[in-house]
DNA sequence: GCGTCCAGGTCTACC
DNA sequence: GGTAGACCTGGACGC
């Protein structure tokens, strides 16, 4: 059976150099490696401590970057490369540098969340330790959709390594700056790629049939995440569920900073500091813990939701409960 | 060794 | 509009 070759190297010869200056207080290493391991935009990313380097498509466009941070958390600076196939127009410099701010959180005014945290039993805690620390957004709707997919029913490590597959496998890769950077696939990236061949290549069981009907929806014409970020919250709801394979829980991880993704394993988290205890059946505690965590926190539900997750050893301590990851 | 359960859900087919 | 049952895969568990 035939499968795709390796991705291709695409070179990344031209530097446009900027500076964004995020809302303080914004803390660049907390924000794009945050405590609990996410990734910025792709798995293939390396962070050295100091400077990130990354690559994503931004409006179609294969971008690298070199992102490093000036300054401190209240009085911050970010410098960035991109790095560029051909040299952008003005125009499309200024929305590389628009999208990224965006996607970097540094457009991100903290002050009613931490107002609101200052005064919460749980989030008072959350906030002194990670100080700064912003949400981010994915390259695009594709890549938060199938990285939602890729979580659902199935242990954590499975999940990784069907990401990890997808990106080596079928993600462009972006050569600048002396790295290589292997990115999330795109829809079009998919194009002519069977639903078997995904499944075997990625490991990715049934989750195949839906990632190949979310490349084929996206192809025909979805919403981007920026647009949906302009739309009212029930309204990116319904565009996010009409999505092949993506319902409630991963609603709430694609949509731009208005979910609150409770899941069998964040209930378990959830549900201790809200009633002190894990509750005894996951499943149906999901919905409950769910309303429970949007009528405390309303509006800040998902900044909530991320401080919380990537600050459990330390809020473990200062509360005296145990919440676990596994 | 084998069967069963279930893990960071969603869809379909039935009431 | 609400609710079983199926779904890839594989590690953990009970026998």
């Amino acid at each position: 059976v035939h499968t795709q070759s390796a991705p291709p190297v695409t070179p990344l010869t031209h530097e446009t150099a900027f500076r964004l200056d995020p809302i303080p207080p914004y803390d660049f290493a907390l924000t794009v490696r945050k405590p609990g391991g996410w990734d910025l935009f792709t798995p293939d990313e390396r962070f050295d401590g100091e400077t990130l380097w990354t690559a994503l498509h931004l409006d179609g466009r294969l971008v690298g970057l070199r992102l490093s941070a000036t300054g401190t958390a209240d009085d911050p600076g970010i410098e960035v490369v991109a790095f560029t196939a051909t040299e952008p127009t003005p125009v499309a410099a200024d929305r590389i540098r628009t999208r990224l701010a965006e996607k970097l959180g540094a457009t991100e005014d903290l002050t009613g969340f931490y107002a609101l945290a200052r005064e919460d039993p749980i989030l008072q805690h959350a906030v002194a330790d990670l100080n700064g620390m912003h949400s981010t957004e994915m390259s695009h709707l594709f890549a938060a959709g199938t990285l939602a997919i890729c979580l659902q029913l199935t242990t954590l490590d499975r999940s990784l390594a069907m990401m990890d597959a997808l990106v080596e496998r079928y993600g462009e890769r972006a050569s600048f700056d002396g790295e290589e950077v292997g990115v999330w696939p795109t829809a079009d990236g998919l194009a002519g790629v069977s639903p078997e061949e995904l499944a075997r290549e990625c490991n990715l069981g049934y989750r195949a049939r839906y990632i190949d009907a979310l490349a084929d929806r996206v192809r025909a014409g979805a919403p981007t995440l920026g647009e949906l970020r302009d739309l009212p919250p029930a309204e990116v709801r319904g565009e996010l569920l009409s999505l092949p394979g993506i319902g409630e829980y991963s609603a709430d991880i694609i949509a731009p900073h208005t979910g609150f993704p409770i899941d069998v394993w964040s209930v378990d988290v959830f549900g201790t500091l809200f009633d002190g205890e894990e509750p005894p059946n996951r499943r149906t505690a999901v919905e409950r813990i769910k309303r429970e965590g949007e009528a405390r926190w309303g509006e800040w539900a998902w900044l909530a939701f991320v401080y919380v997750v990537h600050d459990l050893e330390a809020l473990s301590a200062a509360l005296g409960v145990e919440l676990r990851l596994t």
